[in-house]
DNA sequence: GAAACACCTTGACTTAGGTCAAAGTCTGCA
DNA sequence: TGCAGACTTTGACCTAAGTCAAGGTGTTTC
């Protein structure tokens, strides 16, 4: 991890780009700004571990960070996978001391760490700040149910069935592109590279879909949605 | 669900055995009070249903309420039990417009139902009410990672192990009692009856517990341990 | 006290998906 | 251009845990 030197305005520029203090006023922009440190972090680097103390948060400006746990035999369960503008390790900054969940970067990684102190004393000044976060731990709490349920009740084909067709929403052709290696998204769906990788091929031989690469063709929606639903491959 | 005619100051009262509320200046809690309505539901009953619309969220003020994805083969993961003096339902007013989970009584359930609008002018006003509950769903949050991990990463026996362990911190002797049916206990677990009875039987078998009906007995607690750490039964 | 019910246990069977090991395939860098 | 290293695929194997079906136990009710 490295501190980068900073000017507060360029900060106070960056904070306008995160979806959650982009309301802020000017003012208070400028405030939170003036706490905030710019850091940045390599390949595989952690930014944080499980259980270790925390004094604040990120915010991510560039790069991508995987939240995972990890456990006792290595094996990972990716959480979350954030990009630019998402907040990063908040939870202990509202309760408890640790954070719950381990991030480490993926790729080249800048973040505005955000002291807890500094911001809990600012946001009480404006709980507009406050609604706009319980609104992102509400929005991740909702995704932690759906990930529970995939987990606990259903299979391997029925959690990527969901996963390309949530992924084909944003690219509105048939054609999604896996947004990380196969082994990390393996991990996302709590689940090892064997068995995507087998999973993949069985979709592709009963042609639901294509697969090259990193490319995925969907050559039957309906036959993954059917699947999504917890129909048998 | 009854509609249960009571006094503001009847209401006024019971908010302040929460946990969450108790804190509030009595001039505040008069004016929540004043927004909720007291409700019974019986055995069973929903409180309310997954992604069911929502317009306000619950206190609970007796029994227990039972919170749950439900699969489509029917299965039922558990997500909370919860009882007195939690929050029940609350994500959807900060987030989203519809329960993530849905809710049923576990025995006769009385809660005071707070709407949402008036909930969120108030807190306005009172900021800390909000970090109350950025602490509640930051221990829910934390709670969820505890879940997905034991799901992804641990076999029946280590959650059982842990969650037989966490029991016992409370219940000091090594005796604790179960506090609902080893159906439920299992769809809490992420397993289903017999799964649950099968291990409970090899524990007893192994003499690492000894089981009569709801009470179970630890007699050997570093068994457990390692079991909850990943050894295998 | 026996009928009715809910809860729990047990056995036989099946299967999804994990492990281990080996062999491809890709990609960037010298 | 070709080697190194990181990804990915494949096969053989094994086991945890789910399904189905039957029977046991315990408790409330008349």
């Amino acid at each position: 991890m490295r501190t980068v030197r900073s000017a507060a305005s360029q900060r106070t520029e960056i904070l306008g780009t995160s979806a959650h203090f982009s309301k802020l006023k000017p003012r208070e922009k400028r405030a939170m700004a003036a706490l905030t440190v710019l850091r940045e972090y390599d390949t595989g680097e952690c930014l944080f571990h499980q259980e270790q103390p925390a004094n604040g948060f990120h915010v991510i400006v560039e790069g991508r960070v995987n939240v995972h746990r990890v456990g006792i035999d290595g094996r990972e369960q990716v959480l979350h996978l954030m990009g630019r503008g998402d907040l990063c390790g908040e939870v202990p900054v509202f309760e408890g001391d640790c954070y719950p969940a381990a991030a480490k970067a993926v790729g080249t990684v800048r973040t505005l760490y955000v002291p807890r102190d500094g911001f809990l004393a600012l946001s009480r000044k404006q709980p507009e700040i406050l609604l706009e976060i319980l609104a992102e731990l509400s929005r991740r709490l909702r995704r932690f149910v759906g990930l529970i349920d995939d987990l606990s009740l259903k299979e391997v084909s029925a959690r990527l069935a969901k996963y390309l067709l949530d992924l084909s929403v944003h690219a509105q052709s048939g054609e999604v592109q896996l947004d990380s290696t196969k082994a990390m998204l393996a991990a996302r769906l709590g689940t090892i590279a064997e068995t995507l990788s087998r999973t993949l091929k069985k979709m592709q031989t009963r042609k639901i879909i294509d697969v090259r690469g990193k490319r995925v063709t969907i050559l039957d929606r309906d036959a993954l949605v059917d699947l999504a639903a917890g129909m048998r491959l």
